[in-house]
RNA sequence: GGAGGGGUUCCCGAGUGGCCAAAGGGAUCAGACUGUAAAUCUGACGGCUCAGCCUUCGGUGGUUCGAAUCCACCUCCCUCCA
């Protein structure tokens, strides 16, 4: 019995809401393994934090005994979830599903255990279920119920498209749950619309429905949005480990605390003594350069958490050149490039107007010296480290 | 099928004949200050052979000395009616 509620506990934390809790712990107490379902749109070819949050949450219930079904919505990929979006997404193709899938197993698997995890594609049941088995579907909900989601609401308010298939999202990954019959699902909280889509048909399909249990959602590196790929504010677990510290270090104050509570192994006592720290005087970034170590070390190695922590030191609180820095090859004509011609070519930045900006700006800097002329030509035969801003560094030959 | 409203530079959003590469805000980038934090200040933010030039305002064609602005057709979105 107390077994059960420490159980209950560890599945709580960090949890945003579980719908119905109660339910939860009748399931529990039966002692058998539980099927928890998470569902993922194969979308995203590189996975993120924010993708982690819920990957954590289903590493715990696996270390609770229960069935982990981790599912790809390769059919569901091909509708592109509406949720949060405030415009129709694209289809993706088949082959792109494919390979994201793919690309997920490899990524998911850092976190989860193989052995003990199942993998489902939803296409599995959904084609079989055919048309008429979709009509059958579609049947079970109305428009205005469909209406009261958030992102339908407010896209139709605005003035904004919404497709027709995107009404069968909800109802494709609730049908999921029935054709798997979950007895907990996992997911953000943004996704409760389509999470109590699966209690409805499970009761409807004579099931006990599934417990449901949202975790919040990650906030990007800026601090406000979610952690999203398309907004450009996410670390992505396949991050080189110096990008991965470079990104945490970046972080604000307040948003490391978040990123304790829902990406950290550590246990909470180790957490509220770290806050204790900072209240005492302690330096936060002092917190964040461990929260940094962790999260390389569980994406690479332990070694690669220390090599990144002290490329840190060296190249930000020392001002030294990067030790990697990637080698360019860029041709010059008549024995001569312009300077911001080199570096457009080199990729440091994306025009030769952006260039000149900014070296205007008192941003570029050769081989560590600022560059004050924005007419420089560089000769044939040079080889020389090239900079724009803090972070971006070439190593160009000129040919 | 009918009537009306709308499509502006990454996003939001001004602009209804020249003073528009296009207000303002956001995002972003750079510089200063720092802990690659926050906050703040400064600047930039279409492209180029860069103190000058070139190409943009859903698409095509037209009116005009001159069009993001006017006209025609097309296209996409929205609202109401059926």
């Amino acid at each position: 019995m107390t077994d059960i509620m420490q159980a209950l506990a560890e599945i709580k934390r960090g949890a945003e809401e579980i719908l119905v809790e109660d339910e939860l712990l009748e399931k529990l107490k039966t002692g058998k393994p539980l099927r928890i379902k998470a569902g993922f749109d194969p979308t995203a070819p590189d996975l993120h934090l924010g993708h982690t949050v819920l990957i954590n949450k289903m590493r715990q219930f696996q270390q609770l005994g229960h069935e982990i079904i981790f599912l790809i919505g390769d059919f569901t990929g091909m509708i592109g979830d509406p949720t949060g979006k405030n415009v129709t997404r694209k289809p993706l193709t088949e082959a792109d599903v494919l390979a994201n899938a793919q690309t997920y197993k490899e990524q998911v698997f850092k976190i989860l255990d193989p052995a003990k995890t199942r993998v489902e594609f939803n296409s599995t049941w959904m084609e079989k279920l055919g048309s008429a088995g979709m009509l059958k579907l579609a049947s079970r909900q109305t428009v205005a119920r469909m209406m009261e989601r958030d992102d339908f609401k407010k896209r139709y308010k605005d003035g904004q498209a919404i497709a027709i298939h995107e009404f069968m999202y909800p109802l494709v990954q609730g049908w999921d749950s029935v054709a798997l019959e979950s007895d907990v699902e996992l997911g953000g909280t943004d996704q409760k619309f389509n999470l109590l889509m699966g209690r409805e048909l499970q009761k409807t399909e004579g099931q006990r429905p599934q417990t449901v249990l949202m975790m919040p959602l990650l906030e990007g590196l800026d601090g406000v949005q979610k952690m999203s790929k398309s907004l450009g504010n996410y670390i992505g677990i396949t991050d080189a480990p110096n990008d991965m510290f470079g990104k945490v270090m970046s972080i604000s104050d307040v948003l490391m605390w978040r990123y304790y509570d829902l990406l950290s192994f550590k246990p909470i006592e180790q957490i509220e003594a770290y806050k204790q720290q900072i209240e005492s005087g302690g330096n936060p970034r002092d917190v964040k350069i461990e929260l940094a170590k962790e999260l390389i070390a569980r994406f690479h190695s332990e070694d690669a958490a220390e090599a990144a922590h002290k490329e840190f030191i060296n190249r930000f609180q020392k001002g030294a050149m990067p030790d990697e820095i990637d080698e360019k090859t860029v041709a010059t004509q008549d024995g001569v490039i312009a300077i911001a011609n080199l570096l457009k070519e080199a990729g440091l930045v994306s025009s030769t107007s952006e260039a000149m900006r900014m070296i205007k700006q008192g941003a570029v800097k050769i081989d560590g010296e600022k560059v004050s002329d924005n007419k420089l030509q560089c000769e044939t035969g040079t080889v020389a480290v090239y900079q724009v801003g803090k972070r971006k560094f070439a190593k160009v030959t000129l040919a």
